[in-house]
DNA sequence: TACCTTTATGTAAGCCGTTACATTTCAAAA
DNA sequence: TTTTGAAATGTAACGGCTTACATAAAGGTA
């Protein structure tokens, strides 16, 4: 193993450069408070040890470590992923530092995460929907520790938040398909278990039913995490209940793409024998075959606006109001109108 | 803003409790030094002021951090958010924490993400690629923080690293290309300054060129930035030159999908007009149509490894050997016999 | 030159844990 | 009961940095 030397000190540098560690610090936090002659000294110094300042040691002097934490379910959904680097990099910009931690949409695991960020001194936190324990709420508000809720917005919420209106947005789509004439619809949706962003997504649906005199509990859901695969199996699933449906909403891209997919196994013509649609807009959905009809999500905007709302919050701890960004409807090729194009189905499975 | 309370510490706790600081220390650390019942008085302490210890003094006090540090060059590549997921998971088995940065592919901002992370106190880092300033090596060293390499192989280099050999791939996968007759080529590649798998995937394609007597400066390169619109672009111009290629390998599926879509738009028939092959094996790969020919990349596999040498190196000092995994070619339906199926071409383009 | 501001630098007290070492407690052995 | 060793707990030094406060230096004015 490389032998662990000590690590070099801001008194190391003092004492090379000929100066206290108060004026070595100064240089490096305020350098205008000090003459430039010693600037130029201690710089060499901290050049010649090649310094760099103990970071735990500066955030418990200076009580304040101008990192943010985020915390989202997993990195590898492109759009959290998406969204994250548009907030660090808003966040660059403002000198803040992002700390980022997953939790495989596991509650327990978030919670762990978020002591572990707070412990590491995060200033503030970026969480991923409404849903977590009271619990833990209070011991964000016992550390004076601000935090932002983002990817879904709900005015009704305790929170602030920056993000949009899952179940308005898929109840916008849903209403589209029933103008085209959908009546047997079914859901394939992640898991709603402690994810609001899911959860909405299916009330909307329902909601868009019952605003159309449809049966909401008609209504055909799959539960399935996340994954092509999943969309798959669900698809086939989805597909053998009688009436069967004429629309497959997914609750998200990757569901679709799977859908899509086993759909053209199934010998199945998108959309003129079953439509299917998305939510997220990933670039996935432009290169499936056909283009995906999604849910526009505007992930840069959102890390942005979080980045900025969470920044004012630290800097000048002013109170934020929530922000609510427009999820819009991308109408593609997978979403027709009901029978137009598939007689074939008439009368087969409708009762 | 929350009114930012004093945090609660040690002391606090150890005051509720009727205790020294060092008894709640330990039954923090080392609970079985401790009694019963003292654990009891503590934990119930520590439960009512939901207690956290401060990260900083942690790690000031206890010399380490049980955190590991990974930089990439962006999280929005899929490739390696899926080998950071497997890094991470297999970390917290181990007790360790991660901490993720990303460079946006800057070399300035790497060296700067290096040092941050360092001064958080990271015990090792996890680096991409070998490519980097021999001062910022010379730095770690001076830090003593091991660091390791992934995403690239290569025995020659001073670093351990876990990963796989990027130009061998891409001769092996050149070599069957040449073998199905293939004379005229062309690469769009991601940018190689700074990018050693870049740089490796272009020169094992000169390589192979090499090998089976084609002149590899006859090889058309095209070196654009990561992007489907921009594998749009580039195969766009390297189809303009003459002769024209029959093969266009990418140095990634995202380029790859763009020059397939492009190819498809142009009205050439994939692969019977023209050949095009990824890398990396995304999702997209599979998704694409038609299903990209590619080279898999063992993302997942080589976060686990590299999680499992980086905690050796850390806890047991042990020093570590390379690990060379297999990058394995993908057939899928991009890749077929050149002119087999395109005598169009014939006599068009050939000299 | 003497005196008063500024401006630059130094001194030293924390910040919050860990841990070596010292001390006390307890129980088993004598 | 006394002795003795182990187990439990306490004491206090230390880690690297910031910053309030004290001091010294520099510059300006009468």
């Amino acid at each position: 193993m490389t032998p662990k030397r000590p690590p070099t000190t801001l008194s190391d540098v003092a004492a090379l450069a000929k100066v206290s560690t108060a004026t070595v610090s100064r240089c490096l936090n305020s350098p205008d408070q000090v003459s430039q002659k010693t600037k130029d000294k201690v710089m060499n110094a901290v050049r010649e040890l090649s310094y760099s300042p103990n970071f735990g040691a500066k955030a418990m002097a200076a009580r304040r470590t101008n990192t943010i934490g985020a915390i989202i379910p997993t990195m590898e959904n492109a759009i959290f992923a998406r969204g994250l680097q548009a907030f660090q990099d808003e966040l660059r910009q403002h000198g803040f530092t992002m700390l980022v931690a997953s939790t495989s949409y596991q509650r327990d695991i978030e919670e762990e995460q978020i002591r572990a960020l707070v412990a590491r001194g995060a200033d503030a936190l970026l969480l991923i929907g409404h849903e977590r324990s009271q619990e833990i709420y209070d011991f964000l508000d016992a550390q004076g520790v601000p935090c932002l809720v983002t990817w879904a917005y709900d005015k009704k919420a305790a929170r602030p938040s920056v993000g949009f209106d899952n179940s308005a947005a898929m109840q916008r789509l849903a209403a589209c398909a029933i103008a085209m004439g959908h009546r047997h619809m079914a859901l394939i949706s992640a898991e709603t278990t402690d994810n609001d962003r899911a959860l909405g997504r299916y009330l909307g649906l329902r909601a868009a039913m019952q605003a159309h005199d449809l049966d909401p509990d008609s209504l055909i859901v799959h539960e399935t995490p996340y994954g092509i695969e999943n969309g798959e199996i669900a698809f086939e699933t989805v597909m053998q209940t009688h009436p069967r449906p004429t629309v497959v909403f997914c609750g998200n891209d990757v569901l679709a793409i799977g859908a899509l997919r086993r759909a053209r196994q199934m010998g199945l013509k998108v959309p003129e024998d079953i439509s299917i649609t998305g939510f997220d807009d990933l670039e996935l959905a432009q290169i499936a075959y056909p283009p995906l009809t999604t849910v526009h999500v505007p992930h840069r905007e959102m890390g942005r606006r979080a980045a900025l709302a969470l920044v004012g919050l630290v800097k000048q701890g002013k109170q934020m109001d929530s922000v609510e960004l427009e999820a819009e409807l991308v109408f593609r090729e997978t979403l027709a109108p009901a029978n137009g194009l598939a007689p074939r189905f008439d009368g087969v499975d409708l009762p």
